[in-house]
DNA sequence: ATCGGCTCGCGCAA
DNA sequence: TGCGCGAAGCCGAT
């Protein structure tokens, strides 16, 4: 079978990956990277594929246990933003099911009980989810097709390979965003005899324990999950955030940046609701910085993790970096830092340690501070492979956007010069850029940032 | 305060 | 084949 006609919008963003027998049960949407009701191009594919087959429409999401090393805080976030959806979802008569298990399994398999006609994912290029989608398409017997319904450019059509610097992506992205970057569609309800047959939402008894994710504390207070603090903070990003970011967003001693990447890792936010609403105000310093890291930078993560198949290990690194880091293997390291000192943050540092204490006890760290952050652990590494390993670790249990090309193409570019250039030689980097306090210091005021998050840290706010 | 050099590879012009 | 230029820097010279 081929797709069922879908309107123009959706289904040039959306490919079948295999083909298949077509039963007379329902269409699927498996959601799993885009966590949301509103403004989801994977849905509407869906949706419209349902009544253009005249077929009820079933939205499954499959919780994984121990993915990536999530924590407690992430399945929180998770299991809130889930419940809110499927509010969402069942006013517009659209019945969301939770499975449990290895999700291409155990979506694959459901589907097949169901008789699908059709199953509709969203794109997600994360090395783990990667795998996921290749035991889909082994154990689903009807056609899949996925719709990239994060990025505002597909993902394959903005590039057909890995690039090499955020200069030749933006060349391909940038003249295409024209066409690209639209309003998005309101979904329409579905008949209230869509609902029919359908299992209640709810979540498995004992969810989260049973999924023995490591506990990272108590729940996050100063954020709120879902679709609709996700678009509050939007809201209040565009009336007081936008027009300082230009001047503001590298100061971590400031509040000046946008704030929306937990909700953007989540999918409760579109990317490309946020960059219509900027792409709407008048062109600024500051909105074509915003734009430019919301789209290009984001997006050429998800390109690095699409093409590159060893993304988010030490061998999906430049050759350059890796060959400069191993000549510089033996060079003494000013000190070396294991990493349960690293994670209690009780390095010489304070710079850093107000870095990671920033993310430890609120899951999100300041964006500048992540470089210097990562580029230190490198520094006080018995390895560059180790160095890797670890921030990665770290970032993926503590960040609420961590398990996320992004991150991983973040601690590629900070740890092995991803998408950067060469620059001055010296011990352990090699040509690797350096950063240092000193620059720090020239840049903002130190000691504002680590005063703010000592006083964050112990209000736990 | 500001500026240039550092260093590698891509992609475009010729 | 040559040449311009790049995700957030550092450092020394002026």
């Amino acid at each position: 079978m081929t797709l069922p006609h879908l309107p123009r919008d959706i289904s040039r963003r959306t490919r079948l990956l295999k083909d298949g027998h077509s039963g007379n049960g329902p269409v699927i949407y498996w959601m799993s990277r885009d966590q949301r009701a509103a403004d989801n191009w994977a849905l509407l594919a869906a949706a419209h594929a349902a009544s253009a087959l005249s077929r009820p429409l079933r939205v499954f999401f499959c919780l994984a246990p121990a993915f990536s090393g999530a924590s407690s805080r992430h399945y929180g976030f998770l299991a809130e933003g889930l419940r809110q959806v499927a509010g969402s979802l069942a006013a517009k008569n659209i019945p969301l099911e939770i499975l449990t298990g290895k999700p291409g399994i155990t979506a694959g398999k459901r589907a097949h009980s169901m008789n699908a006609a059709l199953i509709v994912t969203d794109f997600d290029p994360y090395p783990e989810k990667r795998s996921w989608k290749t035991e889909l398409l082994k154990t689903a017997s009807c056609p899949v097709a996925e719709t990239d319904a994060h990025n505002i450019v597909p993902s394959w059509i903005a590039s057909p390979k890995k690039e090499y610097s955020a200069a030749t992506f933006r060349r391909k992205v940038s003249p295409l965003l024209p066409e690209w970057l639209t309003d998005i569609p309101e979904i329409e309800p579905m008949p209230p005899m869509n609902m029919e047959g359908a299992a209640p939402f709810a979540f498995p008894g004992t969810f989260p324990a049973s999924l023995s994710a490591p506990d990272t504390g108590d729940p996050l207070e100063w954020i709120t999950p879902g679709e609709h603090a996700a678009s509050e903070r939007l809201r209040i990003f565009l009336r007081e955030g936008l027009e300082r970011y230009g001047q503001e967003r590298n100061d971590p001693g400031l509040d000046g940046l946008s704030g929306l990447s937990p909700w953007l890792h989540f999918g409760h936010l579109s990317a490309q609701r946020a960059a219509f609403a900027v792409s709407a105000t008048p062109e600024t310093e500051s909105s074509k910085a915003f734009l430019e890291e919301l789209i290009i930078r984001r997006e050429l993560a998800d390109n690095f993790c699409h093409f590159e198949e060893a993304a988010g290990t030490y061998g999906g690194l430049p050759e350059w970096s890796r060959k400069t880091l191993d000549a510089h293997r033996k060079d003494s390291r000013p000190v070396l830092y294991d990493i349960h000192t690293l994670e209690k943050a009780r390095t010489s540092d304070p710079l850093w340690n107000a870095a990671q204490r920033e993310m430890t006890s609120r899951g999100k760290m300041h964006g500048w501070a992540r470089m210097y952050w990562a580029k230190k652990i490198l520094e006080w590494s018995p390895s560059p492979e180790e160095a890797f390993i670890t921030a990665l670790f770290l970032n993926d249990r503590y960040e609420l956007d961590g398990r996320d090309p992004n991150g991983i193409a973040g601690i590629s570019w900070a740890i092995g010069g991803l998408h950067d250039r060469p620059w001055p030689e010296r011990p352990v980097f090699g040509t690797v850029r350096y950063m240092n306090y000193g620059g720090a210091a020239r840049k903002f005021n130190v000691k504002h940032y680590i005063q703010k998050i000592d006083s964050l840290v112990s209000t736990n706010l």
